[in-house]
DNA sequence: GAGTGGTCTAGACCACCCA
DNA sequence: GGGTGGTCTAGACCACTCA
């Protein structure tokens, strides 16, 4: 039950209003994060009706309506008229969508699979620590692997995960990776990614890059490093991405 | 005033409903978009109270908020509770944070001052055709110019605007550009950008750009491409950056 | 204190999905 | 046909801004 701090309606009195409280449709958004993250709803399942959770909310429909709408617009619902309102299952169509993409020079869309070179966990270097926001001596679990399409590698990639938080995530080195990473996290480790920052430079190729590239050794590349974040706001993920041919698409709107 | 399609409440009748509609926020966010692109109201105007559009576009307030809300989620307007609902003005500070920005290797964020190299109207490029949907045989008028911080040229850049649209746009060679530019399309050419799209790639420096930059030819470079559009979705700007040093960020939230 | 946007409610009706 | 989300309304009260 969310807390009122004494609102009125249609001129029915009350006593005096308590602390300050924070809007009920943040109260109502906040409480459903907590769920998911809780595992009350799962992604896949649907949530009660915008009425049901109204009444065991204690507020009005608009006011579930208004929190449901943003967790929509922020990615984690899908209300779907007629249906119900489902928390967004992290498929694979899906999340390799939901943030900025690589595509061909030509505009047609990357559709690759992975190919896991080596699995580790080793010390967390000084930008692992930087950006996973962990401390010193932490380690991390480092996923090195290519990206090809047509047996053709065009990305080199280097992710680093909390070594704790993943303990149970691991795979074969010389694998494929046919499942969409975001979903493996979930499943096997129970954390959903919500959103990411990418920052975007300019990099020439090393050695080990150009080998599992195939290209000469100083090729202009871009290098796009990657912090996703997941429900609680708390850094997962740290990749850095080496390309040579693709190019880096915004998706604003 | 917006078309309604016989709808009633607190089961007032009405005769038949005529054609189907689309949702009377839309129509309403739809005509406010109109009126701001037909000069009714201009940038840094306040607009009419929720009360009074409510009144003139005959909807209830709620549908107002509705079509308001979402113009301000996009940029275009700006709530200000006690005060009213500005038309976002083009003012330096905001366009510059609206879009995906340059920030430098530590985060700092990139404050640059604008030169202007080379001014001339031109035939488009068949890029320049394709990313502003032009017909063939379209002028354009491109602006060579580099943007330093403390003295140092840090993106080489060039910018394509489709010459009729920007007549009455232009500058002295040579001279600093104080303004941001999205602000000089609005005053000179009545263009209000409000959205873009980039695209970015890894490439290396060309003589051109390795003199204007101060760097060696074939050096790794960021050059991002984007395309901006107007208020009524046409696309009204083409422009390459090339930068060694800095990065490129998004601003996912 | 008048006026503006911000929150919240209650309720009507519509449009869609599915058994 | 029953249930769900989608649109729309009317009205109360709160919180902020500015004269």
């Amino acid at each position: 039950m969310v807390t009122k701090s004494s609102r009125r309606t249609h001129s029915v009195p009350e006593p005096a209003p308590p602390l300050a409280s924070r809007p009920l449709y943040l109260q109502a958004r906040d409480r459903l994060v907590r769920e998911i993250v809780d595992g009350v709803w799962k992604p896949g399942d649907y949530l009660p009706s915008e009425a049901q959770l109204a009444v065991t909310f204690g507020v009005s429909i608009g006011t579930i309506r208004r929190a449901t709408e943003e967790l929509a617009a922020q990615g984690l619902l899908e209300r779907q008229h007629g249906r119900g309102t489902q928390v967004v299952p992290h498929s694979s169509d899906r999340s390799r969508f939901r943030f900025l993409r690589f595509v061909h020079p030509d505009g047609r869309s990357f559709r690759p699979v992975a190919h896991l070179i080596q699995q580790s966990v080793q010390p967390a270097t000084r930008e692992d620590l930087e950006h996973l926001d962990l401390p010193k001596n932490a380690e991390v679990l480092v996923l090195l692997r290519t990206r090809s399409e047509d047996g053709v590698p065009l990305i080199y990639e280097r992710i680093a995960l909390p070594a704790e938080r993943f303990s149970k995530l691991h795979f074969e080195a010389g694998q494929d990776m046919l499942e969409e990473i975001y979903v493996l996290y979930q499943k096997h480790s129970g954390e959903t990614v919500v959103r990411a920052e990418d920052d975007i430079r300019a990099d020439a190729a090393t050695r080990a890059i150009a080998t599992a590239l195939g290209c000469e050794v100083g090729t202009p590349l871009l290098m796009v490093r990657r912090v996703a974040f997941s429900l609680t706001g708390d850094r997962v993920e740290h990749r850095k991405s080496w390309t040579a041919t693709l190019r880096y698409r915004s998706l604003l709107d």
